[in-house]
DNA sequence: AGAATAATACCGACTGGTCGGTTTGCAGAG
DNA sequence: CTCTGCAAACCGACCAGTCGGTATTATTCT
């Protein structure tokens, strides 16, 4: 007999829709297998835990937005301040599907979890820390990308700008999650270049007009 | 016979502590009592639910954030720009203290509690969403403030500053409870002069260098 | 004034149900 | 006969909320 091996995925994918609709708590184990169409058993066996469940889902979420959000807006072959005016609105279309699909506003389900479990779940906390140095190391890796250019001045500081970029797109998703409404983060694509620094916290001011 | 006025208040400050440092899935009617001296019967005399707690709980937390934070903040005698500086440095001692006395960095308890129960709680949902508004258009009006003294060109959106410098706010403490670490926000006190923008969304130009 | 009644403030055992996780059983493949 | 890959029944802990009861104080009646 061979394993089914679409019994981890289904899990996985329930995970991620449910706990990005709702919470971490408020999702039951059983609920997820009855989603899934699997049993108790079933879970236990390819899962140690609902906590080994979540990890495994927490991969999944920052697979999918690198392919589906980030690959999609840095590929593109654009000037590089306007890469981010792009995501920004990029991410607001991810939102205002969401909540035609959804019916809802969930904004960032990373930072869903940050926010839920990070006090209470450290291993969790630790991945998705680790995950948010990811982002934040890819945004500095296409500003400092951006600064061999010649696009950026030298004395930009390319980790605060990522850090800063990355703080605002998650305080957007809250304020839009907490409003049930992606509109808040609309008509503000092009603020977050106002985030890239120099090392004296000003905006960097452009090379080319 | 006089009510001990004292069990409400006990109950929310409990509820307050505990929720803002776990979640609010995770602590329970019980211990709450517990850690107030109050029994069961007691709570719920007062109380008809957690949920009427939380509520409770949440007005609370907004009036300290609105007395010990923001207003001594900006009734400073400084200029404009340099309130919304000071600000994020006020926040990050604020953060350091959390820190040092509880161990953890917990986060904005507003945001927290926004993230966890907006989808699952709407009486939850529309009260921070009303505080939210609150914190902006408060944010709003100083920028106004700033404007009618010249300190901000005519052309400030301040509306959308407003949003722009809470979102960064709350997206700062995300990273921060996220990373266990307040040092996140630790050297972004002026980038938050950036978010203050004009109708076209760039950075505004100051009246006075 | 004093008895009767009512209202307030609280107690804690209890209820029905849910939770994550475990144990045991069992069918089919090798 | 054994091992894999589940299935199903089950476990104790815990949950928010309820309910019958009690003690204390206020109010009304005589």
């Amino acid at each position: 007999m061979e394993t089914n091996t679409n019994i981890k995925e289904v899990l996985i994918e329930s995970a991620v829709s449910q706990i990005s609709a709702r919470s971490y708590a408020s999702v039951g184990v059983q609920e997820l297998c009855d989603l899934s169409g699997v049993t108790k058993g079933g879970f236990y066996y390819h899962f140690k835990s609902k906590e080994e469940l979540t990890l495994a889902a927490i991969d999944s979420i920052w697979d999918s937005y690198k392919n589906t959000i980030l690959k999609p807006v840095f590929d593109s072959d654009i000037p590089t301040l306007e890469k981010f005016n792009l995501l920004i609105e990029t991410v607001y279309d991810h939102y205002v599907t969401q909540k035609e699909t959804q019916g809802r506003m969930c904004g960032c389900r990373l930072g869903n979890l940050a926010i839920e479990l990070s006090t209470q779940n450290e291993s969790i906390r630790m991945k998705l820390e680790e995950i948010f140095e990811d982002w934040i190391s890819f945004f500095e890796y296409v500003l400092n990308d951006a600064v061999a250019n010649k696009e950026l001045p030298e004395n930009t500081d390319t980790r605060k700008s990522a850090q800063s970029i990355l703080a605002f797109l998650q305080g957007l998703a809250l304020l839009g999650k907490t409003n049930d409404d992606p509109g808040f983060m609309k008509n503000l694509s092009r603020a977050v270049s106002n985030l890239i620094i120099d090392s004296d916290q000003n905006k960097i001011t452009l090379n080319n007009g």
